[in-house]
DNA sequence: GGATAAAAAGATTTTAAATTCCGGTGTTCT
DNA sequence: AGAACACCGGAATTTAAAATCTTTTTATCC
């Protein structure tokens, strides 16, 4: 469904929005440590996160990541779409190409009608569900009681 | 979402179905030329489905591929879990083990109540959807208007 | 029986994703 | 200033998926 790298990814900003705030930065040690994530990888990915403007980083000993933006406006779409692109959300199960027109005259693979249904489902919950959303959700339970 | 070898042979198999008969064999070269995918490959993937009892195979001249069983009892489940096994009906968007589980004791990823109603409408849309249901589908319309 | 056609199977290569290595740059603290 | 720390960025390596090569087996037809 989604690439190692992007699950990686969407686990970390979880962790960074829960963990870290504007006087308290968290880094890729740490993260990669608590999420069982290969560090120098995790660097890597949380990069993009930054050039995308989603994260703040800091160099430097206190240095590390903090989120960018206001959690409530970040959705997993935005955040999935940096790192895998938007083919699930755009093709076909079975299709390689987009047959997701409104115009009936293109090609449409086998399955288009019935799970275009399906697929829009998963777009919003893409979509519906902010960091902000997710974030709320753990202050409720303890911490070892959710997987990250 | 499915891998490539998933994607060639679920489109395969339906190629199959739709125009073979139980005279009238089809083989790989035909099919790999049809669907644009690499021929020896494709010959590799439904080797498996042949072992695994969805195809009949036939050699020498006038050989070919036919479907083993009535297409109305195989779903698109079975074909996809034979190749990609039943990662993406059973984990979490985000998480890398299971997290279904029933009883809410055991580790759950950020978003599994959430993802869980749209899983599950995903299963049950590659459970539901047979392989003779497609290729009815295909019985209405013409044969470039799909994409396969 | 010999030529031909097609699947089966094992080994190998190619490609892309995942991961690591290493030198560089900016920051903080003493 | 200098040491330590943490992010940055390019290159190289490893691993797994995808694709190809080659040989073998089985069946058909003349």
């Amino acid at each position: 469904m989604l690439s190692n790298t992007c699950r990686y990814a969407v686990r970390s900003i979880i962790y960074i929005g829960i963990k870290s705030s504007v006087d308290q930065l968290i880094n890729v040690k740490k993260i990669a440590s608590e999420l069982d994530v290969p560090m120098q990888f995790l660097s890597k990915i949380l990069q993009i996160y930054v050039k995308a403007g989603i994260l703040k980083s800091f160099k430097g000993p206190t240095g590390g990541f903090s989120l960018a933006l206001d959690p409530y406006s970040v959705s997993l779409y935005e955040l999935v779409k940096i790192i895998d692109g938007d083919q699930i959300f755009e093709t076909c199960v079975i299709g390689t190409k987009p047959c997701y027109s409104k115009n009936s005259n293109s090609m449409k693979c086998p399955v288009h009608d019935q799970y275009s249904a399906v697929r829009s489902q998963l777009t919003e919950f893409f979509k519906n569900e902010t960091l902000g959303a997710i974030m709320d959700n753990y202050a409720n339970k303890t911490d070892d009681f959710l997987m990250l």
